[in-house]
DNA sequence: AAAGCATTCAACCGCCGACGC
DNA sequence: AGCGTCGGCGGTTGAATGCTT
């Protein structure tokens, strides 16, 4: 015996939303705040079932929310996030607070994705090459994470407060799963190429400081003593640096190749 | 110009956990 | 403890729109 659904009700409208139901929604919880949403449709007299105008509310009537193009950065910290917890677009909202995770979500479903598939295919026989080449390493059996909302937190810290910024920090994928390990944030490879700006940088370094990093790994001598060529080379041997990935994902010019897409040398990633 | 196909995204559906009785 | 209700979430759908032929 489940639970009836909300909408059974006769006379329950369905379907998109006219402006007249969205004045009326709208000037509701501006006077009674939102919730309580099971009293919503008595209330204003929307056939609507309290789903349906909570979602209206929380996806599109909602104050703040930012419709549009996704910038780069946006892309940037979805890809992250999604790779680090996977299909939870509310979690993933949170961090977008203009976004809401049903925009999160399309724009994964219908963007991303595709994005993110033709990449595999593309890099599939790079794969099969690189895993004969590459000795694991020996504690590559950690690399199952456990997210943790503290540390993702942590570690976006400093993007997020450089919302102006076009440039970004783009850890490993292997990075980032360490992250969640039992030391906290263990490693993080600042791939080729990639600009970071001071802010970015500090919040790196402040981890390093505080001991939340044991070694960032650049390829550029900003960051001092704290270059760690070994684990370097480690990483640029195991699965290609998300750095790479969110740059080819967020190429546009690469959709257009598609069929023909230069995969790069490897040692071009180091 | 129009038919067919592909893509987008707002909205719905069903499940789950929290909570109150 | 058991049941019902509610809010929230992720997956899915389908109408609207855009693109191609």
């Amino acid at each position: 015996m489940g639970r009836p659904p909300c909408c059974d009700k006769v006379a329950i409208k369905k379907g998109p939303w006219n402006p007249e139901e969205d004045i009326i929604l709208v000037s509701y919880i501006q006077q009674h705040g939102p919730g309580n949403w099971r009293a919503v449709p008595t209330n204003t007299g929307l056939l609507r079932c309290s789903k349906s105008c909570r979602l209206r509310w929380t996806n599109y009537l909602r104050p703040g929310i930012k419709r549009g193009n996704f910038t780069p950065h946006e892309e940037g910290m979805i890809i992250h996030l999604q790779a680090l917890l996977g299909n939870k677009w509310a979690a993933i909202a949170s961090y977008l607070p203009q976004r809401t995770d049903n925009d999160i979500k399309n724009y994964w479903n219908t963007h991303l994705k595709k994005r993110l598939k033709r990449f595999q295919s593309a890099t599939y026989d790079h794969h099969q090459f690189m895993s004969k080449n590459y000795v694991q390493h020996e504690n590559s059996s950690s690399s199952v994470y456990a997210s943790s909302e503290e540390n993702i937190s942590r570690l976006l810290e400093g993007w997020m407060g450089s919302s102006s910024s076009t440039s970004s920090i783009y850890a490993s994928n292997n990075s980032l799963v360490k992250c969640c390990m039992p030391r906290e944030i263990d490693h993080i490879n600042v791939a080729n190429g990639i600009k970071i700006d001071d802010d970015q940088l500090q919040c790196i370094l402040s981890h390093c400081d505080h001991g939340l990093i044991d070694s960032v790994t650049t390829n550029c001598d900003c960051s001092g003593n704290l270059v760690d060529h070994q684990e370097k080379a480690k990483s640029d041997y195991s699965d290609p640096p998300l750095s790479f990935l969110e740059k080819w994902l967020m190429d546009e010019s690469a959709i257009q190749v598609e069929g023909d897409i230069e995969i790069p040398d490897p040692k071009g990633l180091a």
